[in-house]
DNA sequence: TTTTGTGAACTAGTTCACAGCT
DNA sequence: AGCTGTGAACTAGTTCACAAAA
């Protein structure tokens, strides 16, 4: 009815899981252009990908009506729409906090450049890191100067990649920065601040959920 | 009723979400412990943590009767349980695949060892890294050797840290050289190979799901 | 009294199946 | 004919609320 712009309802709240999926949809995109495809059915890229047709169809109707009905989406259109809403149709200024291995792999990831995120600065509380610069060239401040940089640098995410005992300090200190929208790499429960998008990667619970797999697994009985 | 061997009815699938939880719990008892507290009820465990008290209690519960009605559980004895039900009760050993940054960051990082893992070794295909090893004395074998290492060391983990491109191919041959738990690092769908676990943590969707929040969440309205 | 373990109620997320558009 | 967009049905996951145990 409303064309395509229906948008979020404001208020209600669109799943986690959903916007995992547009990104995910947005990749499939990318290759499908590249592969010099103009047109794709929700079955189609279902089943290409290893996906769910009426999901697809489902998440992408929440955000408009992109679609064609007996023909399926443009692919470019489609790409444009799922950029514009995930909000790539502009630069994302990414900083890193903790520049230490993880840390400086993270800044030099090539996975974050290719879709729009420009890493622009990595912080530490280390004087001998502090002034150096990552391979790929970004540079390491002081941590001390991260309201300064937010600020002169307009940086919209920081990614925390620092010991565990350090990083409700440091998240703390990027809240107050001004910083919205913040990945945490490190383990731990952190206090979630409100206004503040927090995403938590946690590494050590993804590798124990494989062990209990293991562990459970094996066995047929005892 | 059945009083704590009740374990996993074998058939039924225990959910993600909640082994991912047992793993959180598991740090927490952690923590509970070296500060020195015997006992904790669901409710403190949940206040503490800011998690919910009649989950813990029902993933517990599904496992065994651990607690002790008008006490609560005890830290140590449930400590024990948990690493049990999540297999930490013996070495697990990993392999990361990929010697790049990344890869060698994850080699190294700290986390992993503190639970019970083990880093044995790591996997590449440029000939300058094989040999080498990684800071913390990791050793890079070449691709080739693959199974041999996993057979020799009994690798019971691969964490794929390789270009998008890669990672398919590598995926199969770990599933081939007898892996049955697979962490992966890339980007895109990987073929889910049957009788392996594999799970996928993908950094660009981290990122981008973020950037939606950004995206939407700025405007009242326009 | 305190707190577990758990059915029942609820909430969220997925999939089905089909009306309606092209 | 083909495919989307979507209500309805279903499935999974969470929270409530309370009986039973210590």
């Amino acid at each position: 009815m409303n064309p395509q712009n229906k948008r979020k309802p404001s208020n209600e709240q669109v799943s986690e899981l959903t916007t995992n999926r547009l990104s995910v949809y947005l990749r499939c995109l990318n290759q499908l252009e590249s592969a010099g495809v103009n047109t794709i059915s929700s079955q189609a890229l279902a089943e290409q990908f290893h996906l769910n047709a009426a999901q697809i169809r489902k998440d992408l109707a929440y955000f408009g009506e992109f679609g064609v009905r007996g023909v399926g989406y443009y692919v470019k259109e489609l790409k444009r729409h799922l950029r514009q809403i995930l909000g790539l149709d502009r630069k994302v200024r990414v900083a890193v906090m903790g520049a230490g291995n993880l840390g400086l792999a993270l800044a030099d990831y090539p996975g974050f450049r290719r879709e729009g995120f420009e890493i622009v600065a990595m912080f530490d509380v280390a004087d001998a890191k502090i002034g150096d610069e990552s391979r790929s060239g970004v540079p390491i401040f002081d941590l001390k100067e991260l309201k300064k940089i937010v600020k002169r640098d307009r940086i919209d995410i920081a990614v925390i990649a620092v010991p565990a005992e350090s990083a409700q300090p440091v998240l703390e200190q990027v809240v107050a920065a001004g910083i919205k929208a913040v990945l945490n790499f490190s383990p731990g429960t952190l206090k979630q601040p409100k206004g503040v998008k927090l995403k938590s990667v946690d590494l050590t619970v993804s590798l124990e959920s494989l062990s209990f797999y293991l562990a459970q697994g094996i066995d047929p009985e005892e």
